[in-house]
DNA sequence: TTGCGTTGAGAACGATCGTTCTCTAGACTT
DNA sequence: AAGTCTAGAGAACGATCGTTCTCAACGCAA
């Protein structure tokens, strides 16, 4: 077992245990047997905890990324894809030990006093906008839908998380849906002329 | 100076700093010397920390609830009350200390190892949508709405915390006026004949 | 085999934190 | 004035935690 093996045991189990206990209720000691390392061969990989933090974080932005970009990949239709967001977050909810989105939490536990958690919580949100604002940019409507739908997406994970209610991605699928369709008339009648509020079918 | 205002003085600090800080970086100590009191006096009126975090949450849970009605009181038709919400979100929002939901930090924080703060936390989410429902109810629509808004105020809470945002309220507002005119639109048409798609103007 | 570098197990250290205890000074009662 | 109760200041205690250190065991080259 090499090194690197190791740090991905070591992340691996960081993850689980920092994520269903926060991650100051979780020491070094309890991080070492659970990864079944020694403290040593801890601190020659990861010099202090933040670095373990922020190894965790880093692992879980790439996969949240690329989780969602498979769920939507597999969509047809732009909007399909769009919707494919919602689908994700489901799937997500109803996996057993969801405690919500683990940026969130880190970002409440953590982003006061440690600009490094901050920081990369920012990212990890400021760049799933990004990805909501490119499947937008595809059906050619105005790019605020973006941040509306990440607005849905955003609430449903905290919703999910703190009353329980996997559902919660259910009702965002339903807003989201007449949101682009609200945002496909609006870019319709636009294109056809100033003013006229069209009645167009939603699924245009 | 009695006991209660000593009890106030010492939740105010609290909060201030719980707030800012988070709960587990915030000691004894600096409580005590932000409130004023003696650790006697502290221990006195609150014989634990968890004493004090409830006691706060329990308080941010009042305020919060009246400052959203007050707000919402203000608003003249049921869809401006509705919409009223988001105004309050937005001005919050620009407060300078702004740092996100106390309750979703507190879920994130501590929610996991102490079920005292997870169930305030449910308790609260759910009476908000409980109090969007009440609203919702009034305009005659179905009532799955008030959960589509609660979750844009929801996922405008975490954007504008953790990216700085504050427009984030203005986004939910737009997308709170696309959902309830839609929700409006559906009630009217089912209300006069099914399966007719009618195009009803959006300030019905 | 001897010597050297590495490793695991876990003790030890220093800091922090929640909580309690001590000591002292002042207020109040009789 | 003497005694009693209360309260403030902060030391002290015990636990926890991040981090480092010790020491013995092991692998391995010469």
């Amino acid at each position: 077992m090499n090194k690197e093996e190791y740090r991905q045991r070591i992340i691996a189990a960081a993850d689980r245990l920092y994520y269903t206990r926060g991650f100051s209720s979780v020491g070094m000691d309890q991080l070492r047997d659970a990864a079944g390392v020694s403290l040593r061969r801890l601190y020659q990989l990861f010099p202090s905890k933040n670095d373990v933090v922020m190894a965790v974080l880093r692992g879980r932005r790439r996969m949240w990324a690329e989780g969602l970009d498979e769920h939507v990949r597999a969509a047809g239709t732009p909007r399909e894809k769009l919707l494919a967001v919602y689908g994700f977050l489901s799937d997500w909810f109803c996996e057993e030990d969801f405690r919500g989105c683990g940026f969130i939490n880190a970002f409440a536990e953590l982003g006061a006093v440690n600009s490094d958690v901050a920081d990369i919580a920012r990212e990890h949100k400021v760049s799933f906008q990004r990805y909501l604002g490119e499947l937008v940019e595809r059906i050619g409507v105005d790019p605020s839908l973006a941040v509306q739908l990440a607005l849905l997406a955003e609430g449903a994970q905290t919703t999910a998380a703190i009353t329980g209610q996997a559902e919660a991605a259910d009702r965002a699928h339903e807003a989201a849906e007449v949101l682009i369709d609200a945002a496909l008339e609006r870019a319709g009648s636009d294109s056809r002329g100033k003013n006229s509020r069209a009645c167009v079918p939603s699924d245009a």
